[in-house]
DNA sequence: ACAGCAAATGGAAACGTTTCCAATTCACGA
DNA sequence: TCGTGAATTGGAAACGTTTCCATTTGCTGT
């Protein structure tokens, strides 16, 4: 019934009677060819429903027009728009996106980066738990790969698309300062593995310091326990001195006023929560949440333009730092006063207008 | 400085002294060999640092390891996790995805498809605006490509990972009538390129009959309209007779929220809301969405799973719709009763269990 | 000591391209 | 009429594998 094999070049050059190499030229408008074999062999190749074998081509022209990506979670929207953003940039120029997540899995990282050179793409895109100490990224660097990273603080030979965790996080310091905060603490999930909120918490803890605001409390959670309220709660009650949490990602900021309701305690009267990424999500709560505005998707069409560079053979060089934006929510105000006054209203914002940042090199 | 060219298996073929067939087989631990050959051509290939080239390997196993993904969209979440589950999936049994979104362009789709076919993907797991009418698809299956659908209710021809969506839009059209409503409207972004969302609409109004309700009023709206709560409002006002709204999905059903609180009117007092697909979102609004939960991860999973059978060379079943759960939140109660009664408290909710749909063949 | 068989081995073809290069054809000016 | 250069053409090699097949080697049992 259906037509089984491939249509080869070969069947292309049979019917039109001419050898491959004509063939070959015709279907790519490479060389020369007389315009009555031009015509046999392009009516050939539509008869037969003729397509290139990428895989042929592959071999021969050492590009595969492929490139690999690797992330730690699609199910995080955060790198699910950096990678949208990046396909729709690498298609403009005919390059297909080979995709590949690792669960947050340093020894995963490298299994994926390791197929992914082997199925010789052309380029990387890759944010993963460990950059600066893989062999297979460092394979990818020697056999002159370009390859980018997303997400990640620069880091010596890869460029990287990112925003500036430390510079984002101090901003966050500089406002908690600001409302008269003092006693504050940092959440993070998977702080092992994240050398993003590594650089958050240590930013942050520079600014704190510069602010003259004792040094944050860092409170590290586990999965479980930032989807489990009532445990996130218990962790909470560790440190009733803080007034004011910076959370490392815009999930955690959420779960920390589901755990703040479970408690009684009122956000952001009782305590003040500022998120990381600035997911849409946080826009829609009742109470919007206060967060760094970032946008993944920018950063994946960045990480692409540049490794399009890299791919024509060009220099790649260092990134500029994306813009972020405090979003101003209705998770941050001053903290209670210590005698406790429960008919005051809401408690009032200082009039601070929006930051964002200056788009320097950091 | 960097070693350019490629070490290839003659390589170490040379290296170890021994023809390329010799150490193929051993390579592969396909042939025999002696265990000092043997010896030999793994040691060079650990000197040498050899990695098969897959490229070279597909061309002659005519076999690239590598799945096709065709999505709409990596910035909606559902389709976001369902390629993550797929891709979890895929690569135990050693599988990569090749991924690229259309924009929910038909046109982009077949552009898609043709390209992913000449990259010689082994399989493909597609979400399109039309299916049942595209060249690119049958030109899959008469290239005998395995593919599975996702999300589409099933199509002669072809296997699909999906929710009913006739059944459970039609829970939602019981849900309604049980509460009381009698007027109701069906939100739609982007009727035409969505059979999804076409196929929600029949089953709710094939429901609404059955339940000896007016026919649904079906509006369609925009990008921009969904976006802009104010214009959102704006087409609500002009069906007044309203008193609960099935939006296509979540994020419309939330902008719908948003722009009810615009006119002053209370959800679901004034109006009743529910969406479909059941994203983490709704569950963190104050005023959490009552919804159609799925689950596209697992959706995801059984489309891998279904096409790894066609990958092996097995007969693929058409598949059990997944099961789906409808979601009791706060957006939905009885209609607010003719005369307008301010001082009542919350509408209360008959007591309704939460309905899971039978896991049977629609 | 020899037939017979299994194990070990490597040459070569094939997969679908592109491209180098040599050969052929053609037109044009001298 | 002939030489010259340009246009056209196709054979063949190369890309990195796997696998068929034929050859060589080393034993076994008699």
């Amino acid at each position: 019934m259906a037509n089984k094999t491939r249509i080869t070049i070969k069947d292309v050059a049979r019917a039109a009677g001419c050898g491959v190499a004509t063939a070959s030229r015709v279907l790519n408008k490479s060389g020369s060819a007389s315009s009555e074999t031009r015509e046999r062999v392009e009516q050939a190749a539509r008869d037969l429903g003729f397509a290139f074998s990428a895989t042929g081509r592959a071999l021969q022209s050492r590009k595969s027009m492929t490139v690999g990506c690797l992330i730690p979670s699609l199910a995080n929207p955060v790198f699910a728009e950096a990678v949208q953003g990046a396909q729709e940039e690498l298609r403009k120029e005919g390059y297909q996106l080979l995709v590949a997540s690792s669960n947050y899995d340093g020894e995963t990282d490298n299994e994926i980066l390791t197929t992914l050179l082997a199925k010789d793409v052309d380029g990387l895109l890759v944010t993963m738990v460990d950059p600066q100490d893989s062999l297979a990224l460092d394979m990818a660097q020697s056999r002159n790969i370009p390859t980018c990273l997303m997400f990640h603080d620069p880091l010596p030979g890869w460029p990287s698309a990112h925003v500036s965790n430390a510079e984002a996080a101090a901003e966050v310091a500089r406002r908690f300062a600001r409302y008269g905060h003092r006693r504050t603490g940092f959440l993070a999930l998977r702080f092992a593995t994240s050398d993003r909120s590594r650089n958050r918490f240590d930013g942050f803890r520079a600014e704190c310091a510069a602010q003259n605001l004792p040094a944050p409390e860092l409170i590290e959670i586990t999965e479980t326990e930032a989807n489990t309220p009532s445990i996130l709660a218990q962790r909470l009650c560790e440190h009733p001195e803080l007034t004011a949490i910076f959370a490392s990602n815009d999930f955690l900021a959420i779960a920390v006023q589901k755990a703040a309701n479970l408690m009684g305690w009122h956000v952001p009267q009782d305590l003040s929560v500022v998120g990381f990424d600035g997911i849409e999500v946080g826009r829609l709560l009742d109470r919007p949440l206060a967060t760094i505005e970032t946008t993944p998707e920018a950063m994946g069409r960045q990480a692409a333009q540049t490794l399009l560079v890299g791919l024509q053979g060009g220099e790649m060089d260092e990134l500029t730092p994306l813009p972020f934006t405090f979003r101003v929510g209705a998770t941050l105000s001053t903290p209670r006063t210590k005698s406790p006054d429960d008919d005051r209203g809401a408690a009032q914002s200082p009039s601070v207008p929006p930051f964002t940042s200056n788009v320097k090199q950091g």
